[in-house]
DNA sequence: TATAATCTTGCATACCTATGCAAGACTAAA
DNA sequence: TTTAGTCTTGCATAGGTATGCAAGATTATA
């Protein structure tokens, strides 16, 4: 086998096939004009060789690479986001974007990694569960590089956003704990600084505080161990609280066996819990766990075909759009009689 | 705030510092002759008018994308993947490698993918937990990418790979039901055709086989769900199953919830229940699985390494690489006496 | 101060494809 | 057969950067 030293360029396919360079650029693009025969002959013959359009030297004069860039964080801490990821990243394949990934942790500062982005001339760039600086915000527009979020949101940006409506959800937590006749509501908070975290709680409080109640409140940074250690702080005193709401299903699924396993105590008759993104493991007969079902499905949808129209015409202005997210009525919370 | 129809470019920082083309392009790569003062001066402009090197040019020209294609399957239904495909995507950025990411399905055709990943001169390529068919393998060394696989492998091709020794895994389970009395050993399969059932299952029946016993066989096909299902019929008969080794986690703690909740067993004292990975729910208190723990660090170290010093060195061989992964004793299986 | 040696810099070109323009080939109409 | 019209094709160039080469600038040495 004879070791190519260069790749195959569209130079060699014109040669082979005794037309010009341009011919053969026009027979792998749909839309150009070229006589039927011409075009199978030089396919053919590119076929043969191995040829296949450089995707860098399109890119480079057509002033497209499509290829668009993610940032993800939580892929492993949240199941919620792996299907998220899975989601979108068929989604663009769909519309023929290429997905440039980046897996980044919370700490991790986003500024040193959109310049990378733009290097690679992406297209359009989606965020999720993290939040951009606001120079960041501007220097993706001075690239004229749309930008979309997803389950975040940047007041006063000219990013687009997609959210589950977070504050609405922790309301309907709330009014399902005060129907249900609980008398000591808790709240988890994931990573205090989020806005998903921050906002649930604001909605659950608004309606706890309505009806004079005052809430318990801990913190579980989204994670399992810390929100297990939290629910037995939560459980174990002198009045414990009856009613827990986690500001993600994995913590709730912590709390979930923290109160079943450690403290021993029956769910949902001593303590109602609730989650909040209905990952699939939610409906497993082990935790069978109320939660706040986060719409994904239309969260993606709506990012991805934001981005892209706002791709194609860049004057479009950016969607800001909160969606409603359902309660799943499960096992894990009592419901009013 | 101007709209810039096109994007700032090497030559007009050259043109506002006074210096030429060759010199800006030179004061961006650090190991290019430039006189101090320049390069700072460069910097300085460059970052006033916002300019960044256009990798697309770049890569046209070094013949290096910088790019690795990364494909992955089972982000959504398997939690060890998500683990993989982050941490993967970190390493290749320590090593400066940006990712394009592939999401597919088990029904995917990789034939489809893997040219869009040649097109992009991608400098390697690496699959997770699928298998490529011997024409993509051929054209992939025939455009001298290197491929390196991710617990799959491909006799015969000289792609490199590292897999989790599912064969001595399968062995090890077998061993320990065997050791601690265990007579009616099962096995539920994940997906059929993939060699890492295949293989787990494999090492496993041979140690029975070596001691005379029969094994119950189930289909799970690596889901919660199926596995249930499977864990019902291999338990509600008339000779039911006393040790029930599952293809990965996420069977096991199927097949955990269907014995306890709806079977009403004991484990481990009526049913030994054995699964493989070892992920983070393992380890949580509603489940303490006993599991084959999957040497996810050394497979990933490994597999990037390999593929990065076969880009920077296409002659060398690749590597196979087969590594041992370490039973984890819990508590959802008997110990011996 | 003169000369050799080392640094810096600019020029010109290459990387590979897409596309406007104009010329040539061909078809249809008269 | 001639003319007008439509199809195809090739030429030439652009897109933005990296780099070999040689010339100019600077420093070190004698």
């Amino acid at each position: 086998m004879i070791k190519k030293k260069t790749k195959i360029t569209s130079i060699e396919v014109a040669d082979l096939a005794g037309v010009s360079q341009s011919t053969v650029s026009r027979s792998f693009s749909p839309s150009s004009p070229v006589a039927k025969k011409t075009r199978e002959k030089v396919k053919k013959i590119a076929d043969m060789i191995g040829y296949q359009p450089n995707a860098m030297a399109r890119s480079l004069i057509t002033q497209k690479s499509n290829m668009v860039g993610i940032v993800i964080s939580n892929v492993t801490t949240n199941p919620f986001y792996p299907e998220v990821l899975d989601l979108l990243s068929r989604k663009f394949q769909e519309y023929g974007q290429k997905v440039m990934l980046f897996s980044v942790h919370r700490d991790q500062n986003l500024d040193d990694i959109l310049p990378q982005l733009l290097e690679y001339q992406v297209d359009g760039i989606l965020i999720t569960a993290t939040t951009l600086s606001s120079e960041m915000a501007f220097e993706c527009e001075r690239w004229g590089t749309p930008v979309t979020l997803f389950n975040r949101y940047i007041p006063g940006s000219n990013a687009s956003w997609f959210c589950c409506d977070n504050i609405s959800g922790g309301r309907k937590v709330a009014q399902l704990f005060l129907d249900s006749g609980h008398k000591r509501p808790a709240y988890i908070a994931g990573v205090e600084d989020t806005s998903t975290s921050i906002d649930r709680e604001r909605g659950f409080l608004q309606i706890m505080d309505n009806n004079g109640l005052k809430i318990l409140r801990e913190v579980g940074n989204y994670n399992y161990n810390d929100a297990y250690a939290a629910a037995v702080r939560l459980v174990d005193c002198s009045e414990p609280a009856d009613a827990i709401f986690c500001a993600n299903d994995i913590m709730a699924i912590g709390v979930l066996d923290a109160v079943r396993s450690k403290m021993d105590m029956k769910v949902p008759d001593d303590v109602s819990i609730i989650g909040f993104d209905d990952i699939p493991m939610a409906s497993w007969p082990s935790f069978n766990l109320t939660t706040v079902r986060q719409p994904v499905k239309q969260m993606v949808d709506g990012s991805v075909k934001d981005l892209i129209s706002r791709i194609n015409k860049p004057e479009k202005p950016p969607n800001q759009k909160v969606i409603t997210g359902e309660l799943v009525y499960r096992g894990s919370a009592r419901i009013p009689k």
